[in-house]
DNA sequence: CTCTATGCAAATAATTTGCAAGCAC
DNA sequence: GTGCTTGCAAATTATTTGCATAGAG
């Protein structure tokens, strides 16, 4: 997984540098989405610095890549996740604790589908997220 | 319904002053989400100048009050759209031109209640936005 | 008349841009 | 070596906060 990322950033023209390389791989090791300020203090952890200019500009590479997808949840902060094409979900944010859980939609396509055929608007993207209380948080 | 935003102010002890007013009257009027600079504008456009502080303040009254909600778009703005109970519904919004086109669903309710059955979390809002193309930008 | 709400200025937060120096190829 | 990338500083954009004054009740 994490190797398809490197080998498209190196395909589509772009170099294999030491902070496009370790974005890559917090983005393939973590399964909730992150904030920009989240993947510079993740590397800081592994005593690595990397200035958030460069995270931004590489989310923004990554984004236009089609590997990682921007999930918004209105709190003023732009997230991102990787992209895994077997596992199309949505995400359940806790209010109270912030954890995240993901849940996907057996029939998720089909109503797509079927919105799709109602419509003359021609859909690209759509973002659904859910927010409430976790099972503890209850 | 204007009227009724302007009593539910009252009610929850806020005074009726004029930017509330004003701000309460653009959310009837305008049927799309809207930014603070946006109502601002609108606002300007009739030669009213107020604040943006105070759109800001006001928004934040009309959202605790529950008489808006926020609609986000991820482009790092947050919109707001008045509350309409009878009228639950989603935006297609065109990557293009911008225009917005709402759509309801007719299972809406039924799904997420189907949702809420399958899992332990509990579900208080959620978040559903369609990106794409108008008929006109096709 | 009292106390909340406004306008203005300044602060904060997220993100973007300009530019010289570093490093991938 | 060449030119894309990075780091740092500064700019930009969205939103919030402090405070004296205006105005709703």
């Amino acid at each position: 997984m994490e190797i398809q990322v490197l080998k498209k950033i190196k395909q589509q023209g772009n170099r294999l540098t030491k902070p496009r390389k370790l974005i890559s791989e917090i983005f393939t090791k973590v399964k909730y989405p992150l904030t920009a300020q989240e993947i510079q203090s993740l590397l800081k952890n592994e005593n690595i610095n990397i200035d958030l200019t460069s995270v931004y500009r590489t989310i923004n590479l990554l984004v236009s890549a089609g590997l990682i997808d921007k999930i918004d949840w209105g709190d003023g902060r732009k997230r991102y996740e990787i992209v895994r094409s077997e596992k199309h979900h949505h995400h359940l944010v806790c209010d109270n604790c912030g954890t995240v859980e993901n849940i996907v939609f057996k029939d998720e396509q089909w109503l797509i589908d079927r919105i799709k055929k109602k419509i003359k608007f021609q859909i690209k993207r759509h973002s659904l997220e859910f927010f409430g209380l976790c099972q503890k948080c209850h």
